[in-house]
DNA sequence: TCTGGGGTCCTAGGACCC
DNA sequence: TCTGGGGTCCTAGGACCC
């Protein structure tokens, strides 16, 4: 197999970044993009490097960040703002390659092997790190490698304005020595449990026995390992960014809410703000879920997969309420959050379905007879979205689709 | 260091079907 | 009547990332 040249786009400190191209009076100072801090929802979630230099850090408190450094200026976050900033970031790197895979608001990794072929990465590297800059007023750091993994971890390796390369030659005097938790995908928990099996290093695990890491680590482990020794064979995929699985939102309290009707009514913006986003993007889905917070940190999720899709405020309410009020005991809770998930696009959804002409159909025939002879013709979950889409469209089919609903239920009990 | 809000992927057990 | 093994879907929880 040839080789790649893969690029790993990261903006450094993006949204201070973008508050300072916005105002340059920013520029040169301490500042931190944080939350509200009377609500208990101030942390710092970006700072330039001017407040780093402060001792100031991402998830840091706002009275903590505060205390340390007074002079330090603060800024709500403006995410308007900063995603179009980044839809103009990528629009500059597809001027280069159509291989751009978006991974967030502010990172991506790109494949240049081809423009490798006539000019040199670094050349290439140095040209957009400069037209991001000039023409974005925006700082990065651009890793360069073989592989996805190792870019990454390059792009890691000098910020702010960084150019590095790791080739697969380096990895042993370069990340070998590091330990394991500066390895991107390893946490604390892996850490530890790498760590009671006398792992330390990143050079430790690269060269652990097979069979031990696939024991004690799975899956997870087999995959770090062959990371930890430069191998990671996935391909820049700019379609990615299309297969989003969920939609969902949460929210932390301002105090730990033990009323009902009060998280009856949080419940129910959950639900519309989710509504909004899934009509927004044409998505739908079949699941529902809820997560709960309690005082004490213990988090907990309930779902509930439905035989259609959903995307109404009312439809998702319904079901995140009935998830709540069958499974909450009663305790404080510090956060809480709704989901819509296995989402699909609703013009693929009716595609199939314009097929068979359910209109027709439903006339004359019992719901459930049709119902069948649908689900032979087109399998099972394909039918009921479409009854869901045409409960939808035409209000005159409303009464067939409960029907069936109804009677789907009775029957699986 | 008492920790926001947006996600993804993996695991493990149980139900169900062939 | 009791028994396999494989595949898929669902649920819940956990780890991780930015």
């Amino acid at each position: 197999m040839a080789g790649r040249v893969i690029f790993h786009i990261d903006m450094n400190s993006f949204y201070a970044s973008v508050e300072q191209a916005h105002d340059p009076s920013l520029k040169g100072k301490a500042l931190a993009i944080a939350g509200n801090p009377k609500e208990r929802k101030g942390i710092i979630v970006t700072c330039s490097y001017e407040a780093r230099a402060h001792g100031i850090y991402t998830t840091m408190q706002v009275h903590e960040a505060k205390k340390k450094y007074p002079g330090l200026l603060l800024m709500p976050p403006n995410f308007d703002r900063y995603r179009e900033a980044s839809r103009q970031m990528f629009e500059i790197l597809r001027t280069y390659t159509d291989a751009v895979e978006p991974v967030s608001i502010d990172e991506a990794y790109i494949d240049v092997t081809e423009l490798s072929a006539d000019q040199h990465p670094v050349d290439i590297a140095e040209q957009l790190q400069q037209r991001i800059l000039k023409e974005l007023d925006l700082p990065c750091s651009i890793g360069i490698a073989p592989n996805k993994f190792l870019a990454k971890t390059a792009s890691d390796m000098k910020k702010p304005l960084g150019i590095t390369i790791l080739r697969k030659r380096d990895i042993q005097r370069i990340l070998w020595p590091r330990e394991v938790i500066e390895m991107h995908g390893i946490g604390e928990s892996t850490a530890k449990k790498l760590n009671s099996l006398k792992l330390y290093s990143i050079g430790d695990l690269a060269n652990a026995p097979e069979g031990l890491i696939k024991e004690k680590m799975g899956k997870n482990g087999v995959r770090l390992q062959a990371r930890a020794r430069g191998e990671d064979s996935r391909e820049v995929d700019p379609d990615s960014i299309y297969d989003r699985k969920s939609v969902g939102t949460s929210t932390t309290l301002p105090f730990d809410e033990t009323d009902l009707e009060s998280l009856k009514k949080i419940f129910r913006t959950l639900s519309t703000k989710v509504a909004g986003r899934l009509h927004a993007k044409n998505l739908a889905g079949p699941t529902v879920s809820i997560q709960t917070r309690s005082a004490d940190w213990k988090n907990r999720t309930r779902s509930v997969t439905l035989n259609n899709t959903v995307w109404k405020e009312q439809d998702i309410m319904v079901q995140a309420w009935q998830l709540f009020e069958t499974h909450w005991n009663g305790e404080p809770l510090r956060l809480v959050g709704v989901t819509v998930s296995n989402v699909v696009d609703k013009g693929d959804m009716t595609e199939q379905l314009s097929l068979f002409n359910f209109e027709e159909h439903a006339k004359d025939e019992p719901i459930l007879d049709l119902v069948s002879k649908l689900e032979s013709r087109f399998g099972k979950g394909s039918v009921s979205r479409g009854v869901a889409y045409h409960q939808s469209k035409h209000d005159a089919q409303t009464s067939l689709s409960k029907d069936f609903l109804s009677d789907h239920e009775r029957k699986k009990r």
